[in-house]
DNA sequence: TTGTATGCGTTATCAT
DNA sequence: ATGATAACGCATACAA
């Protein structure tokens, strides 16, 4: 005698089930799980009786049961430092959008940029609410490669690692810090500072980005100076001023300033408020990721515009694509283009450089 | 002859289950589930034996499966207009970091403010993935209170709506505009602007504020002159510098600047850089919220600081009560502390006013 | 203190 | 084109 129907108690809230619906309809169950998943061979007649039943009892698919059937959670992690750091925030803000055309949920997870969180989400138990992992890690290095090596797909963002099985979304670092560099170069500027190196770091985003500017520097025949480089270990506004004022108290002949991102831009352009410098007149500044910010500071910052849209689309796509078909297959690494934007922090006597423009995608390995 | 062990394919990945280790162990699923859930009755033998095998094992328990079973995901779903904007950006950070102090999970849900998309957030096929929702809206009015009353706990934030069917986490608006006012007031200034008034509303932040600064002019003995107040629907950086820029077009006497929120005021501040206003010299500024930009402005900006780690512990606490237990009880109604924040904004011949207190949790209804 | 058995709402495999 | 039925992995009532 097993019935269609159930005498149960009301488990969750409301929960209307597919039961329900079959009753309703006068079909089996099946049939009210072909219309729901949109199976092409339904009857007409069948299908409207189906449908009228799903709109008379309110009914809506059992996610979590779905869940567990499929072994799928329709969810995608992104792993960031932060959201209080603009870049990061306006990053999620573009990956939700992005996930989101594609159907797809987006669950934030914040590891403070410290290492022992950036390694415990990749093992986490919310990986298991997640069919898949974007992956934003700023403590980690090379050595770090074989963690990405997890039993679910996973995209990787930034400079920390590169060669570890993932694919991959980054940036031409070294060209768009050549790019700005050779822009300050262009209005006249010779005795350019940087603010935020990592001494002793060879990879991640600051020892690329400084890399581009020393390439700028030597293609220009303009010596490159150690006492023009700062440090800041974080990267927020405050370090970012407090680099700017060693650089400042250190009395180095100082035209021009390369924040090696805009929160370090724009702390820079807070000393130089402080002190009473002219921007642009005595010192140009330039930064480096275009968040909002950027474009409402006094003076308004020229910056490099990383094309945040697309990398947020370029790892979705590479991260459903593997969830949706996990065969082996060679990990691509995608450069997203990027653009410098010039505002008043470099304006005035500008020769206007042209913009680098880098390919859109290039597959390695 | 149901026996304990499976033949099974592999279904998701890995999938080692409660089965396994209970024959691992040993012992029956039952008393696996009893000590993965931490029932305390149980035989530290027994218990050792089964841990091992977990260990061994590396088994997790299967999310999607627990939340069939019980009807909850332990997922809390935070809707908000936009991470974009700073002040949700560091929103959205108190409160998944307060929500992972609880051992709970925080699905971000971006409403652009617009209308339509606030509404269908609450009706959503996700609010099934998650137990609650914090719901801060910014598009909805007072006559939507109805629209809260939906089949699963919610909290409120913000100024849109009262008295609807729901916790309310809010912070007094009117009080801390007055305080802010107060402040410009105590350093002499007589001519206070506002920047991101909402012509013809009668709820929101705009309206609230709007009526602290009138009565601390009215306190003041100050006359209000509807001439200060300028418009801004978005409270952008970009239409607070408009709006700014509208004011000194209108050539109208202006000595300092109450800017409904951060953004605005550093529109405001922008505008005045750009026509080399001497701020605060000629004009004093004031924001609203104290997100992390007002730190690094320059000049620094004055602002009310809302106290959003309180909000977001304060949020994230009431609906995992609601959650937790559901029989009825009357709605709360939150109101946040604030605190003046005083910067170079407003610096200079400061009387330093006393910073307005309020009582941290009062209960209505 | 621990084991057995049932069902949560779906999807998928067979039939028909 | 549609129906019956067996999992998916877990929690729990009930037994022991």
């Amino acid at each position: 005698m097993n019935g269609a129907r159930k005498n149960g108690t009301t488990p969750g809230r409301g929960a209307v089930t597919m039961n329900d619906v079959a009753t309703r309809a006068g079909v089996s169950i099946k049939t009210v799980s072909n219309v729901v998943n949109g199976y092409p061979h339904i009857r007409p007649g069948t299908r409207a009786r189906v449908e009228e039943a799903i709109e008379a009892l309110g009914y809506r698919v059992n996610i979590s049961a779905r869940n567990l059937r499929q072994g799928r959670t329709g969810i995608v992690g992104l792993a960031l430092p932060e959201l209080s750091l603009p870049y990061f925030a306006e990053l999620a803000d573009s990956v939700i959008r992005a996930a989101e055309q594609r159907g797809v949920i987006v669950l934030i997870e914040q590891t403070g940029a410290v290492r022992e969180r950036e390694l415990e989400v990749l093992t986490s138990e919310r990986r298991q609410l997640t069919d898949g992992l974007i992956y934003s890690p700023l403590a980690l290095g090379p050595e770090d490669g074989a963690a990405l090596d997890v039993p679910y797909p996973v995209v990787l963002l930034g400079e920390r690692i590169f060669g570890g099985p993932a694919d991959h979304v980054t940036m031409n670092n070294v060209e768009a810090a050549r790019a700005v560099t050779e822009h300050l170069l262009g209005i006249g500027r010779r005795r350019i500072a940087v603010v935020g190196a990592h001494e002793g770091e060879a990879v991640g985003s600051a020892a690329l980005r400084v890399r581009g500017y020393r390439e700028a520097l030597e293609a220009a025949g303009v010596a490159y100076d150690p006492a023009l480089v700062a440090e800041a270990g974080l990267w927020h506004r405050s370090t970012g001023a407090e680099a700017m004022a060693r650089l400042l108290d250190a009395g180095v002949e100082i035209d021009a300033v390369f924040g090696l991102n805009d929160a370090l831009a724009l702390g820079a352009l807070h000393a130089l408020h402080d002190r009473r410098v002219d921007v642009p007149g005595e010192i140009a500044v330039v930064g480096f990721d275009d968040i909002e910010d950027a474009a409402y500071a006094s003076p308004t910052l020229t910056t490099v515009s990383p094309g945040r849209e697309q990398i947020a689309r370029t790892a979705i796509d590479l991260l459903l694509a593997r969830i949706q078909d996990s065969s082996e297959r060679p990990y691509e690494r995608v450069i997203a283009d990027f653009e410098i934007v010039e505002r008043e922090s470099t304006a005035g006597q500008s020769a206007s450089v042209p913009v680098a423009a880098v390919p859109g995608r290039s597959i390695l390995a």
